[in-house]
DNA sequence: AGTATTTTTGGTAACCTTACCAAATTTATA
DNA sequence: TATAAATTTGGTAAGGTTACCAAAAATACT
């Protein structure tokens, strides 16, 4: 195996020390203009890049933040890891990616435990920080266990989770405003004069479902009773919502007048389902959704919906991260009130265009 | 700072030498039982896990990829992403993504640069081998660049494309059939009667959207005349689709009978365009495409499209992966004609579904 | 029992860099 | 010119692990 070219090997190049030559390397100023030049014209020729292990050694920093994320083929959650990863990269971050996908996958508890073995020797070893991006936490099983990792490690490695709040986890969370998402879309359909609406997706006894249902009972309550047939949970992916659909053109008679999808991918389903049955939103139905994935000017119809503002969000997220990784004191950032709703084509508060067939 | 518990810690708890406890970490057989079990439970009471950064130092190994993609947000990325996780995490390796934006976001030049500086620095220092897949290696100029960079590392980490060949470039590359895929989608267009097809999407002067244009030029020759005007390239993202549509809609009296869209992204922007026009596939139009991206089957139409079985083309680069880090014979794997037609509702060959508007 | 063999253990160099302190050199000042 | 101060350079420990060789202990063999 060649021999990796070394500090050391420049230094005697240079005819100087190594310690010149790391000075050289980190840009530190006590080094005469004539031997710099000289230096980094033998580094340049060599192609040498200093070893980040043995930095890493020294300075304990390896400049590489890990992202858990729980299903990176959801165009939300890569959304997002490109937002971070704009942020990261000029601050001198490399991303490790995690890929749990323990959402909604129905993963039993030894799969589990795989992975959060695998999440803690990450974490450990090789990272100043961790993103951990929603999802894996819902789980109440996984959430436990995840804190329980987090409460374990050695790790000195701070945490910033993107999502809901874990009771007893030492970790830095930026929650996303659930209530005022799901509120807002609820808000639009009862506004546009909508009253028995229904509840479509995400999966029972997840906390984010939870909460996005909880928010949804809520702003319903005041204008109109629940009709708890019209509440069909499943999981956070597009055949939820067809099959969703499906039941509920099943067993009712007659359409509901509008729905809630608890995220974009589900709606997605939803207005599959319909056009299977030769109808489609808004004309017969109204559908709303979250999330505002990165497609949702391009399906049909267009869809209605609350933005998390991702970009804000990871902005914030890594913000925190970067001053707990340098022991800083934590100074606030605005975070209030992100979601935003869209309003597109899918609750008909925008008339679709004329000529339509 | 907390100072971080070490090897030498626990070979002190344990009243033994350090060599011991590292054959313990290691699995190395000659340790009694009964020392090893003590040894074990020390380790396990202090949640000890060694650093993965000494351990690179002498054992010249990461244990980490890079994963290098041109765009994360693309779904058919992702899938490839997430194939690759599921069979690089149980041989012990952890993923680095670097995201490089360089499809089709008209970067400059010197953006380009920046991108191969810090991919360089990356490949340099901290990884045993990298997975660069498609797109950030098509476009010309930026390939040259890639190529020189990759050629002047002292790393030694083995780099697989998944991709198209560069000429030039000392990588391993795992080649996409190209020309089948749209030959595949062509022929079928042709076969169900079709012979005024276009060809939409894609960025002029990038490699792989040469090799798909050239293939559908070479399959269309033998049973019609090629329409120039029906080749309307531009980028890969759905808003190319869409302006693509519109422009056609707009110069030409009547619709074309047929589209082959460059990939599914694509032609979910021609479903929208050709929906605002009271128009749809495949009653209008037939439109088939490429890639076979995770929501196929949930766009309105759903979509014929040619999968790439991104499962075994991941297996494989990964397979020639770890033989190059492992100093292995490179042995052959089977790669031929992975392309398949996935036949949906998109080009007609299967009637829609009864009950339809 | 005494020797040869095998198994288990311990000590230490090496991996590559930075941090820190001391030494050498240059420049400024009396 | 001699001395003080500032700048530039060099030497070496430290960081946490594994590899390698030597030593010790356990086991087998005559």
């Amino acid at each position: 195996m060649k021999k990796n070219i070394t500090i050391k090997e420049i230094a005697k190049q240079a005819g100087t020390s190594v310690s010149t030559v790391s000075r050289v390397l980190n840009n530190n100023p006590s080094v005469s203009p004539a031997k710099r030049a000289k230096i980094q014209a033998i580094i340049d020729q060599n192609h040498f890049q200093p070893s980040m292990l043995a930095r890493g050694m020294v300075s304990h920093k390896t400049n590489t933040l890990a992202v858990v994320v729980s299903d990176i083929n959801n165009p939300y959650f890569t959304d997002l890891i490109s937002q971070i990863e704009q942020n990261a990269r000029p601050a001198g971050y490399t991303l490790l990616l995690i890929n749990t996908m323990t959402a909604g996958t129905g993963q039993d508890a030894s799969d589990v435990q795989v992975e959060i073995e695998a999440f803690k020797r990450i974490m450990e070893a090789k990272v100043d920080g961790v993103l951990i991006l929603g999802g894996e936490i819902d789980k109440e099983v996984v959430a436990e266990r995840y804190i329980s990792a987090l409460n374990t490690l050695n790790s000195k490695a701070p945490v910033v989770v993107i999502g809901q709040k874990v009771a007893g986890c030492d970790a830095l969370f930026v929650e996303r405003d659930q209530k005022r998402s799901v509120t807002l879309i609820t808000q639009h359909l009862l506004a546009l004069g909508h009253r028995q609406i229904g509840f479509v997706g995400g999966e029972p006894g997840v906390r984010i479902t939870s909460q996005r249902l909880a928010a949804f009972k809520a702003t319903m309550q005041t204008y109109s009773e629940i009709d708890e047939s019209l509440i069909v949970l499943n999981n956070y992916y597009p055949q939820s919502g067809y099959d969703a659909m499906a039941q509920i053109l099943a067993t009712h008679k007659q359409l509901p007048e509008a729905l809630v999808a608890i995220n974009d991918r589900v709606a997605e389903g939803i207005f599959r389902c319909l056009a299977d049955h030769g109808l489609q939103a808004p004309q017969d139905i109204a559908v709303g959704s979250c999330d505002n994935f990165p497609y949702g000017d391009f399906l049909i119809p267009r869809i209605t919906t609350v933005d998390q503002h991702n970009e804000v969000l990871g902005r914030i997220a890594l913000h925190y991260l970067f001053q707990l990784i340098d022991h800083k004191q934590l100074e606030q950032t605005e975070t209030t009130h992100l979601p935003e709703l869209i309003i597109r084509e899918s609750c008909g508060a925008k008339l679709p265009k004329e000529g339509k067939q």
